[in-house]
RNA sequence: UCCUCGGUAGCUCAGGGGCAGAGCAAGCGACUGUUAAUCGCUGGGUCGUAGGUUCAAAUCCUACCCGGGGAGCCA
């Protein structure tokens, strides 16, 4: 048996190949058979005179999705997708499918993800669960090459680690116990043991949130390290998001080309310095006049877009008329695209507006919300790290900034091109007077936390370390507009199923 | 929880008081180089649910259910 992603290894031989019908067409005595094998897709020709009879009815009773093994010889050839095609001698059916559900045609997103057991097996879901695996690899590459030891932290949890969110609540023989959001606490536990560690696994938020950026399950990679500053964590976090960048555009430009991926985008990412300022610089730059001459400009960039493929579509509208069949196929196609555009740019012109007021009247020791991150990224084209932020909006085991005691050492990491938050982290707070009344003034169970305070006690050192979104860092690096194509089975608000 | 848009054939959608429609998919047929193939024919409907207004409701009104996008929260 031979891989389709092989077959430039098997020119002009004989090959047998096992898989799926991707798609088929048929005219008169020939069929092609667009065939997948989990490695890639191939056109195989079948010629009526070239198979027995038998394999000829095999050929033409195929249908999308039926599993088949075909043998043949392997041609070069432009004309064919991945510029090879099997000149088929033997069809063998393993299962004729039954109607298959998902065409090559449009679909909306509710019966897509109410197939997503099959959805998974279209071109761009395949892309793009290979790229997921491919960042995977390359995050166990990273920290595996420097010394870091991978460690589970527990999904049962007796509290919420930092208060503030929901989460799941389970009943653990008769005790309750919620889904860890976070498995910190434990990694720092870790990281006194071993000194450089890792976890990577699953985090569950129960917010009811609808929005293209959260799942109520998710995957969270969190270092922790004794002995490393907040400078020493923010290196940590650039070395690692820009190698698995470089990683993904070395090892998957198929896939990032089957995603339609502007792969330059992400080469300057691999290439380049971030840019790190503190959140007092970010909220200065939040309220320039700069930022707002932006916005400005980008309504009146929006007015000129509206102007220029209205006309367009005047245009083509009148040559509808007299157009050839498949021209009118493409008219009509670009009529709805060009719809969809200005249904967006009617958005934009409710939307700017409003990210200018909040701009220009955010008041120093608020969180930022979506627009200003979308404000503050607009001119970035690699991640920014927001650093040093108010002690008030930040969670209680934040270390304290000794030049401000307003601060903590705390770092998020911005994805451009609207991606968002996509990296967390802080140095920790080693002191354990001083976190003993912040978990009383945030009125945390003290008891809870007794296991986690005793690493205070016994050789406290100073220490970092962060939580990277996986979900967000695959649907950035993929360009995906929703976290919910970067999971194989997505977990979101009314969403248990498939 | 709130704001906003939507639910019509298997799918994507049009129709917005007066006969339930199109394209694709499915079935049958034609075609020896197709690329979402093309061409001809055929079958296919609880117009989200319940109630109301009307001679007449997919269309107007009310409530509810489901979904998209967003706010809050965050990775």
């Amino acid at each position: 048996m031979t891989y389709i992603n092989r077959l430039s290894e098997h020119v002009d031989k004989q090959v047998t190949l096992k898989g799926w019908v991707y798609n088929y067409r048929s005219s008169g005595s020939l069929v092609f058979i667009e065939m997948r094998d989990g490695t890639g897709i191939t056109q195989c020709v079948v010629a009526k005179d070239d198979v027995s009879e038998s394999d000829w009815e095999a050929a033409t009773s195929l249908r999308q999705e039926s599993s088949l093994e075909i043998t043949g010889t392997v041609k070069a050839d432009d004309r064919s997708i991945g510029g090879h095609e099997i000149h088929v001698s033997e069809v063998k059916v393993v299962q004729i499918a039954e109607d298959y559900p998902i065409t090559p045609k449009e679909h909306g997103v509710e019966f897509l993800m109410n197939n997503r057991h099959l959805w998974l097996r279209s071109q761009r879901q395949w892309a793009a669960m290979r790229v997921r695996n491919e960042i995977i690899f390359a995050i166990h590459t990273f920290f595996q090459e420097r010394n870091f030891v991978q460690m589970d932290s527990p999904i049962f949890t007796s509290n919420a680690a930092e208060g503030s969110t929901t989460l799941f609540e389970t009943d653990y023989f008769d005790e309750k116990a919620y889904l860890a959001q976070t498995g910190q606490l434990y990694g720092e536990a870790m990281a006194m043991a071993h000194g450089l560690i890792y976890t990577f696994g699953p985090t569950f938020r129960a917010e009811k949130s609808k929005t293209r950026r959260h799942l109520t399950e998710f995957w969270m990679i969190e270092p922790e390290m004794a002995y490393y500053d907040l400078d020493m964590n923010m290196d940590l976090a650039e070395d690692m998001i820009r190698f698995i960048t470089a990683k993904v555009v070395e090892k998957r430009k198929n896939e990032l080309e089957i995603l339609e991926r502007d792969i330059s985008k992400l080469e300057k990412v691999a290439e380049n310095p971030f840019q790190r300022i503190t959140y007092s610089e970010a909220v200065e730059q939040l309220k320039s006049k700069e930022t707002a001459d932006m916005l400005d400009q980008m309504i009146e960039d929006r007015k000129q877009e509206e102007k220029d493929i209205k006309q367009e579509r005047e245009e083509i509208k009148k040559e509808h008329g007299s157009a050839k069949k498949w021209r009118k196929k493409q008219i009509d196609q670009r009529v709805i695209e060009i719809g969809q555009r200005l249904d967006q740019i009617e958005e934009d012109y409710r939307n700017i507006p409003q990210w200018k007021e909040s701009a220009q009247n955010f008041e120093w020791g608020n969180d930022f919300g979506g627009s200003d991150e979308t404000v503050l990224m607009l001119q970035q084209e690699v991640p920014l790290m927001v650093h040093r932020w108010p002690a008030e909006i930040k969670a209680f085991y934040m270390k304290r900034d000794p030049e401000d005691e307003r601060l903590v050492l705390g770092v998020d990491v911005l994805a451009p091109e609207g991606y968002g938050e996509i990296i967390g982290g802080s140095q920790r707070e080693d002191d354990l007077e001083f976190l003993e009344n912040h978990i009383e003034k945030h009125d945390l169970p003290m008891d809870v936390f007794g296991w986690y305070l005793d690493l205070r006690r016994f050789g406290s050192v100073p220490h970092s370390g962060f939580g990277l979104g996986l979900e967000r860092t695959v649907a950035w690096l993929c360009g995906l507009s929703h976290v919910r194509e970067t999971i194989p089975f997505p977990r979101m608000m009314g969403r248990l199923r498939p």
